[in-house]
DNA sequence: GCGATTTGCCAAAACGTTTTAGTAAGCTAT
DNA sequence: ATAGCTTACTAAAACGTTTTGGCAAATCGC
C-alpha cells in the first residue's frame, strides 16, 4: 500500500501531479515529520538526515503546497493591494513607481502581492472579502482621504496594514509618507523670500490629504509671512496627470503678473514647461515641483532650472512593505514613518530661507501623528 | 457534544478565529455536507434549507477559508504576473493601463492577482515557484522578446499563460496583440503618400517584438514602396518613457529635412511635441503616434494635428484576462486574440493609401500566427 | 556500569474545506 | 402493499502541510 493507491499520474507527467511531502517521505525512507522539520530549520533534525532531505528535495522538485502551508498556518505571505476602479482616475502612475518599491522589499521576505479592484461603491466589499477569506496577512492602502474608511474599517477588523500617506486621524496606525506640509510651506516661503508675489500652485485632487496639506500649507505659510492671500492661486487637477500640467498652465499664466509656478507633481511640471514655452516663452517663470523620483520622467535636464523637493516613491514603497512585514511579525499598533525629502533649488535662488524652522504652532498641526 | 467541543473565541471577538462550516453547521443543526452544498449550488439541497443555510451564513459572517478550499479543489483563482526589477525600467507606465483593464475582468470572474518581481537574471525563478507551489492557475506575460523563455518554460510546463504581444514562434500559445505591423507599415506608407521624403521614426527597445515588428514594418514599407531606405531615420529609446521623446527629437530635428516623426508611444509624442515647440517653431514638423489610450495622456488637444493610431491597452487587459482564464476552464491549446486599432489621420492628410492593403507576401509573414 | 539527559526521529492530530458514496424517508406506479 | 425511484440529507475520506507529544537510542556524569 502506499504507492499503488493512487491512479498514476496520466501521460507525459509535465502537467502530472507534483510530488508531495509523502512522496518525499517514501523515497527517502523518512517520515513526513522529518521532512517537514528538516526542512524547516528545526534543531531536532541530523545534520546527515538534513543534508539528505534537502538534495532529496532538490532532486525530485519538491516544493510545499502553499495552500496546505496556508491553511495550517494561518500565514499567507500575501499582501493585498486594492485600487478603486474609477472611470476617470483608476490607477495612478506614481503608483508604479511605489509598487517597484513595495514588489522589491516584499521579494526580500518571500512575500507576495495581491492585486484587486473594484469601483468606489463597492470598495469596501473587497476589503470584506479578504479580511474574512484568510487570504492575505495585511493591507496596504493608498491615497487617503481624510478619515478614510478604509482604515476605520482596518483598525476595527484588527488586520496589520499601512497606508502610504496620513488619513488624518489621532490614534495609532501604520503610516509612511513624506512631510507634505512642512516641504510645500518651505517651497512657497522660498518663493516669496525670492521675490515673487504672485504664484500659481498647480495641486492635485484636495479631497486626497496629500493634496489638502500641501493646499494648507501654502496658504498658512501667505498668513505667517503677512503677505495677502491672493498671492499665490490655486489650481486643483482632479485628473492628476495627463494634459492638467499644460492646461492649468496655460490658464495660470493668463494672468500676467504670475512670475512663478508651484507643481504637485513632476508630470505636470514637464507639461506645464512645454506650455510655458509655447505660450509665454519671452516670460521668465520660475518653476518649482515635488520630485517623487519618476524613474519614466527625468528632471535632469531641468536641473538648475527647476526648483524641486525630492523623495523616492519607490523607497517609501520598501518602506511601506517592511513595515507592514513588521506587524505581521509582531503584534501591536502600527507605526508611522516619515520618509526625508531633499531640497534643490533653482541657479540663482536665494535659500537662505530653508534653514529658518517653520513655526511650531503650525508644525505640530500636522506633527502631532509623528512617532516620538 | 458539538457545541462546547470548542474553546469560546476570546473576547471582544473582531480579532478573534474567524466562523468555519463547521460552526455554522453546529448553529443550524446541519451537517457540513449540506452547507458546503447549498452554498455550492448543489442540486441536491431543498430550497427551504438552503434558504436557510444562505441566511445563516450571512448572519453569523461565515467566509470560506480560501485556503482550506484551495487545498482541496487545486483552483486558486488567482493569476501571477511578474515584473522584471530592471533598474533602468521596472515597470512602465503603459503597464498600469492594461493591468487596469485585467483587474476589471479579473473581478467579474472572481479572480485576483498576484504580482511579483525578480532581477532579469532570477527571473526564472519565480516562474518555477509558482509553476510548482500551487499558488496560481496561470500567468500573465508581458513584453515579450522574440523566443521568449518564459513562453517556452510554460508551454513545457504546461500552465494555462497568455502572452501580451507575440514572441514570434510557430505553435500555439495564448496571445492578445495589436497588429504592430500593420500600424506602423500603414503609418509609413501614409506619410510617404503625403509627400514626407525624410521621415523620423522614435521607437522603443527593439528587444522586445513590438518594437522590432514596427521597425521592420517601416523598413519594407519603404522597400516595397520603392523609396530610398534613408528615407527613415530611426531612433531607439531603450528607456521608452521618460524625456526621450524630448531628447531624441531634438536630435531628429537636428536634420533639417526631417518634416515628420512617428512615435512609438503618445507619451513620447507629447514630449517630442514640446521639443519641437521650443527648437523648431517656426518648422511645420508632421507627428504620427500610437496612442494606446492612456487615460492620464490626454490626446484630444491634439486632435487633427497628430495622425493617430489607437488602442486601447486597457481593452487589451481584458481580453488578456478572458483567455486566461478560459484556458483555466478548458483545456487545450491557447488562442491568439488581435485587437482592431484605428487610425485618426491629421487634417488636411489624405488618408486614401491606407485603403489599399498590404501586399499579401508582407502581411504573412506575421500574420502566419494568427487564428484561422 | 547505571541512571539521567540529550539526540534524532516518528505517529497522529489538526487546519477547513470539497467530494464520494452512501442512506433514510417520501413518493409513484403497479 | 411493494419494488423502484426521487428527494434531501450526511459520515467519512481526502487535500498536503505543520505541530504536538512521545519514544527509543545514544551519550553523559560519576
Amino acid at each position: 500500500m502506499g504507492r499503488g493507491t493512487k491512479k498514476p499520474s496520466v501521460g507525459s507527467g509535465s502537467i502530472g501531479r507534483s510530488v508531495t511531502i509523502k512522496d518525499l517521505a517514501g523515497e527517502l525512507g523518512l517520515s513526513i515529520t522529518t521532512i517537514s522539520r528538516a526542512l524547516n530549520g528545526y534543531p531536532d533534525v541530523g545534520e546527515k538526515t538534513r543534508k539528505r532531505v534537502r538534495e532529496g528535495a532538490e532532486k525530485f522538485g519538491y516544493r510545499p503546497n502553499r495552500n496546505a502551508q496556508r491553511l495550517v498556518t494561518k500565514r499567507t505571505h500575501n499582501i493585498a493591494w486594492v485600487q478603486q476602479d474609477n472611470d476617470r482616475k483608476f490607477v495612478d502612475p506614481h503608483f508604479v513607481e511605489v509598487m517597484a518599491g513595495v514588489l522589491r522589499g516584499a521579494r526580500a521576505d518571500n512575500y507576495d502581492i495581491v492585486l484587486a479592484s473594484d469601483t468606489p461603491e463597492h470598495e469596501m466589499r473587497v476589503y470584506d472579502r479578504f479580511v474574512n477569506d484568510n487570504s492575505v496577512d495585511g493591507f496596504i492602502v493608498d491615497l487617503p482621504r481624510e478619515n478614510d474608511r478604509r482604515v476605520s474599517y482596518l483598525l476595527e477588523a484588527g488586520r496589520p496594514f499601512v497606508v502610504h500617506g496620513r488619513d488624518g486621524r489621532t490614534g495609532e496606525y501604520g503610516w509612511v509618507d513624506i512631510d507634505n506640509y512642512g516641504n510645500f510651506y518651505n517651497l512657497t516661503r522660498l518663493l516669496l523670500a525670492n521675490g515673487h508675489r504672485r504664484i500659481a500652485f498647480i495641486n492635485g485632487d484636495e479631497s486626497f490629504t496629500y493634496a489638502l496639506y500641501r493646499h494648507r500649507a501654502v496658504v498658512e505659510a501667505l498668513s505667517d509671512g503677512g503677505y495677502a492671500q491672493d498671492s499665490v492661486k490655486i489650481y486643483n487637477s482632479l485628473h492628476p496627470m495627463g494634459d492638467a500640467g499644460f492646461k492649468l498652465t496655460t490658464q495660470a499664466l493668463g494672468d500676467p503678473n504670475v512670475t512663478a509656478i508651484i507643481y504637485s507633481s513632476a508630470l505636470m511640471a514637464v507639461e506645464g514647461h512645454a506650455a510655458i514655452l509655447r505660450g509665454a516663452g519671452n516670460r521668465d517663470i520660475a518653476i518649482a515641483t515635488m520630485d517623487d523620483e519618476l524613474h519614466y520622467i527625468d528632471l535632469s535636464p531641468f536641473a538648475g532650472q527647476f526648483t524641486t523637493v525630492r523623495s523616492s516613491l519607490r523607497d517609501a514603497g520598501a518602506a511601506l512593505i517592511a513595515e507592514l512585514i513588521r506587524q505581521c511579525n509582531e503584534p501591536g499598533p502600527g507605526r508611522g514613518i516619515e520618509i526625508a525629502s531633499i531640497f534643490d533649488v533653482a541657479d540663482g535662488t536665494d535659500s537662505a530661507v530653508l534653514k529658518k524652522p517653520i513655526p511650531a504652532k503650525r508644525r505640530q498641526a500636522l506633527k502631532r501623528l509623528l512617532p516620538a
